[in-house]
DNA sequence: AAGGTTGTGGTTGGTATGACTTTTACCTCG
DNA sequence: CGAGGTAAAAGTCATACCAACCACAACCTT
């Protein structure tokens, strides 16, 4: 066989690179928050062909200066208006064969978690952007351009491992908040239900997840005792506290 | 500011390809392996410039007709010769500038594990290719082509944690195996040291994670109970039995 | 036959976890 | 201004799991 002579032998000696398949390379982010108790990541509609009309996830072409992550920085700052995002993660490559109609497309995608999407129609048309539920992307709902159906349904599911492993809960909460609040994250995203007692047992043991701040949350219209608002503590980067249940409950809600 | 107009309002109308910047886009492959109970990486000897006579993962150019897996296993025959690889996962994509001297490139980095790198130099030149402990890598003992040590580092980050979650264990071994050739396994990538007890009873309770096949292993040149063998169970897709452990011994040996 | 090596099985104590109950503190509404 | 409701915090208890031992059996080599 005339085996790995490809790279090494190839091109003789200047080789010409123009003699190699020219890709184009974007960056796409899923951007994933909570919103009303579930979870939801934005999408923005396409203006123009192919898939004009339809729902994306927002992205865009790598520049030769600048690093995969400054691109998924600066596109998320650019068609959402997200200046910073700690939890910024590359999680896959897709580039299969006609994936975009026009040319040869390899995109890089990252996942984005934040607490709150802010000014979403900053800078922008509002209803040109829009936070879609995880559940109705991922049973097919609505149909998204080129593969990001398929894009989001691994997100989604990084989300949920990621969430065991690491510290991404703290990324979907404040700087400061409830043991309530960080509970309502797990059971979003693993479609499970946790005991309040229990979980605060496993986070709450040592300062190593949680450390308290001293000030309450006042409580809501229908009353409770105020919560406690805590920061998270410097554990979340070796690992996390919360396992997901594996029981016969199922993996989905 | 000029916000999310860059995908959708950049091309007016038919758009012109030339008009976004080119990229090479390769596909690189980190073979791990196990040899003299530590874990090992394929490298091959560059031939070309840049980077001649250093050591770098297989890898080469995506096709255009190909999709990103596809590539990889081609890379992963026509390199070395291995003609399947039931592990071959996607982990990573590179593309910072100037990582290739020579024009724009972004790679995607792939995993793959064998029991066995097999005839190794068969239809290649055997002193081309090594095996080295990915120690040594990582120590930064030898330099690698391109960013390539990074990326086997960040190969070996991947093999640990996946070894806790995910049914990679039973790739380095073969199809029969016994359970301290399992266990050795977890030994070497961990850096830890397992109970024997302790990981029969966790591995072979059901059989979820291992079913014995009847056989036996016939014992070493030192002599030993001839050790029975087994073959993989179905649980693997779903988890895996053995957790890291903890201990204040550290992360590496 | 002796010694060494590896597999197999048992016991035990500590930790983590799940389910449940009780107490505390604040809300709203009559 | 009290009563009832609600939600968070805190306590209790039983069980499952797991790691660390220990003991022994099977088989090799010399």
């Amino acid at each position: 066989m005339t085996t790995r002579t490809r790279r090494d032998a190839s091109p003789p000696a200047g080789y010409d690179p123009s003699a190699f398949p020219a890709f184009a390379v974007t960056v796409d982010v899923v951007v994933m928050t909570m919103h009303d108790g579930a979870l939801h990541a934005l999408l923005v509609r396409r203006g123009q062909a192919p898939f004009a009309g339809s729902w994306a996830i927002p992205g865009g072409f790598k520049l030769p200066s600048e690093t995969l992550d400054d691109a998924a920085h600066r596109e998320l700052r650019e068609e959402t208006g997200i200046a910073e995002a700690p939890a910024l993660a590359q999680f896959g490559a897709y580039g299969d064969p006609g994936r975009d109609p026009r040319m040869n497309v390899v995109t890089v995608a990252y996942l984005a978690v934040v607490r709150d999407v802010g000014p979403l129609a900053a800078g922008t048309d509002a209803a040109d952007a829009a936070l879609m539920p995880v559940d109705d992307i991922v049973r097919g709902g609505l149909s998204l351009a080129f593969d990001h159906e398929r894009i989001v349904r691994d997100a989604v599911a990084r989300v949920r491992v990621e969430l065991e492993t690491t510290g991404l809960a703290t990324a979907f909460v404040g700087p400061t908040f409830t043991l309530a609040e960080l509970r309502a994250v797990y059971e979003a995203v693993w479609g499970v239900q946790l005991d309040g007692a229990n979980f605060r047992r496993s986070v709450a043991a040592d300062d190593r997840w949680v450390v308290p701040t001293g000030r309450l949350r006042r409580p809501g219209a229908s009353g409770g005792k105020p919560a406690e608002l805590f920061k998270a503590g410097k554990g979340w980067r070796d690992g996390a506290p919360i396992r997901r249940p594996s029981r016969s409950e199922g993996t989905e809600r």
